[in-house]
DNA sequence: ATGAAAGCGCTAACAC
DNA sequence: GTGTTAGCGCTTTCAT
């Protein structure tokens, strides 16, 4: 309307009392050159002694653009999603962004409004794996871009940024091969998580090649309680080694194994996956492989922000690790030592 | 400016296909009684056809509100400023409220402008455990009203959410001296930390009021590392039990005490504090308080809405509850069993 | 019940 | 160099 009583002291309050047009104000109020010097200190003054700020919603009406990134995740207790947030918060801050946030609590039938509704305020959205089924997200994404996908793949002309979990869990597959281990108990994570789908996939293609190699796969979770209580199930399955969905799955497991006295290493190994930053100091430590999520949101924003401003969007998905620790030993049985090599798989039955 | 050629449908375009006023249009979008039904459908039809959206800036420049909230953190990192982001977010959206986060990287000069510069684009502000100093605090706040502060007292004026660590402290002790430790190691964490001070304060009292206790005081921080590698220290001082100014610390600690072989609580007590997620599934499980951190979010944000609506903030700061678990035991030494009781502490030596 | 018009606070042509 | 003016897209009096 135009009566709402404003409090907040305007540019028209500066000119004013500077005495020159609001555009003069603005000019300065910008860095823009072309104003005589002594004008500028006028402006300057009136400005500091009125204490004025510019709106930023003014501005951005009439620049026609926000300066904010909208990040929509499924669930702000993941910490996944909290490293990425962390990443994009901190290098969009440095591009002068910031950062406007929305959950949509592993409600798929949520994401797309939630989307709409928060790309709105923005100039771009980010979408953390979303949990959206294919068509609707096809859908959706013409509407909201320039959208950017991280851990979900979009069609080809939405980029997005994908952590190859394929590749990093056949990666422990391999070191499990390495050491002996021959059954396997994969604890699978959601089923609506592509990753998961992902995981799933490059298990079939392990058990394919290896020879001799089994994988029992287990619905459980992606939290510490469904590790937790999935250690009957676990044991009931009898491998040797077990590859959790992720740290906090295998965290729960250990913490569970401990309390029934199941020795890891010894009598069962456990293998996580993130590398999330209490992994190191698991009793004991966990072999995982370390997915640099942080630098996953930055990289988002980074490919986005080129992507808005016109750039070419430097820097590639950063390289997976695998780190083994404490948690991760021979197969038990015969001998101690086993010191196979990877690959063809010589099988054990 | 003018010229923008923007891409997005707005009101005008809806008007005149549905061969209307913007201002009908207007209503239609708003629910506004007062218009025709046929109108009404032909409004809705139009706006569909085209799909409109109403732009979000220009509905906040013309009503003078975004439905935004800010929020500022020292640092995203910290599981309870992650916990609190969480409360917020998932409060407020159910008032339609979106969350904008910022993080001043823990550098208390960084905080002011950042704080300023955020709640410009918001309806308020919520500041969680400001570094900022006394009088620089108290020369921002008029500026950002309206605010809320979360773990830092502020001038009667402004309101707070604060959480007793004093108590919460002091409840770890009194449980350790009932286990019949009298010689504590208190693991401090940053200075600049409002809630450390607390935690000191309360311990002094709790020296003096507990005959024959004494609390030897490290610097320490409050991260897993940190914790981890104050294990050196922390033997040197030769207590029964140490008390972690926070989960995290006693996470590292304890990860280190596991690998030197130091016993659990037979040899050694170790309390935290929060009783993050993870407390519970620590090796062996932590003896913390819990904080209930994500309703401080919550509360933060009914406690602000209501300042902002007019309505009265119902709610009170959740309580504390001392959650004993395997990382405490007797005191070591003579005999097993303790059972002294609490408070006129009849000291040891 | 509907439309015309002013205004939210700012920016950017365009004149001078 | 500086002021004038016309918007950015929406809401809301005020008149009809």
């Amino acid at each position: 309307m135009g009566r709402t009583p404003k409090d907040s002291i305007t540019i028209a309050d500066v000119a004013r009392a500077a005495e020159v047009s609001r555009a003069t104000v603005s000019r300065v109020m910008n860095g823009r050159l072309n104003v005589a010097p002594d004008i500028v200190a006028r402006v300057r003054a009136a400005a500091d002694r009125l204490n004025y700020r510019p709106s930023d919603l003014a501005r951005s009406l009439s620049l026609g653009t926000t300066n904010m990134v909208a990040l929509l995740v499924p669930d702000l207790g993941n910490p996944l999603f909290q490293q990425i947030l962390r990443g994009i918060t901190s290098a969009s801050a440095a591009a002068g962004y910031r950062v406007l946030v929305a959950e949509s609590d592993e409600d798929p039938d949520a994401e797309a409004s939630i989307a709409i509704e928060a790309r709105r305020r923005c100039d771009a959205l980010i979408m953390v794996s979303p949990r959206l089924d294919e068509p609707s997200l096809l859908e959706l994404l013409p509407q909201v871009q320039p959208v950017m996908l991280v851990n979900r793949q979009g069609p080809p002309e939405v980029s997005s940024v994908l952590v190859d979990y394929g590749r990093a869990v056949r990666m422990v597959v391999d070191h499990l091969v390495a050491l002996g281990h021959r059954r396997l108990v994969f604890l699978a994570g959601p089923a609506a998580s592509a990753s998961n789908t992902l995981r799933l996939r490059a298990l079939d293609v392990a058990e394919r090649e290896i020879t001799g190699l089994e994988i029992v796969r287990l619905d459980c979770g992606r939290s510490i309680e469904d590790g937790y209580g999935a250690v009957d199930r676990v044991l009931a399955a009898r491998g040797t080694a077990v590859v959790a969905f992720n740290d906090l799955v295998a965290f729960g497991l250990l913490a569970r194994l401990n309390e029934v006295g199941v020795a890891v290493p010894d009598e069962l190994s456990v293998t996580g996956m993130d590398d999330i930053g209490l992994a190191r100091f698991a009793v004991p430590s966990l072999t995982t492989v370390r997915v640099p999520q942080r630098d996953l949101g930055e990289l988002a924003w980074r490919r986005l922000h080129a992507a808005i401003t016109g750039a070419d969007g430097e820097g590639d998905v950063p390289d997976l690790a695998l780190h083994v620790r404490a948690s991760t030993g021979p197969k038990p049985g015969r001998g101690s030592e086993v010191g196979q090599t990877l690959g063809g798989g010589r099988g054990e039955g």
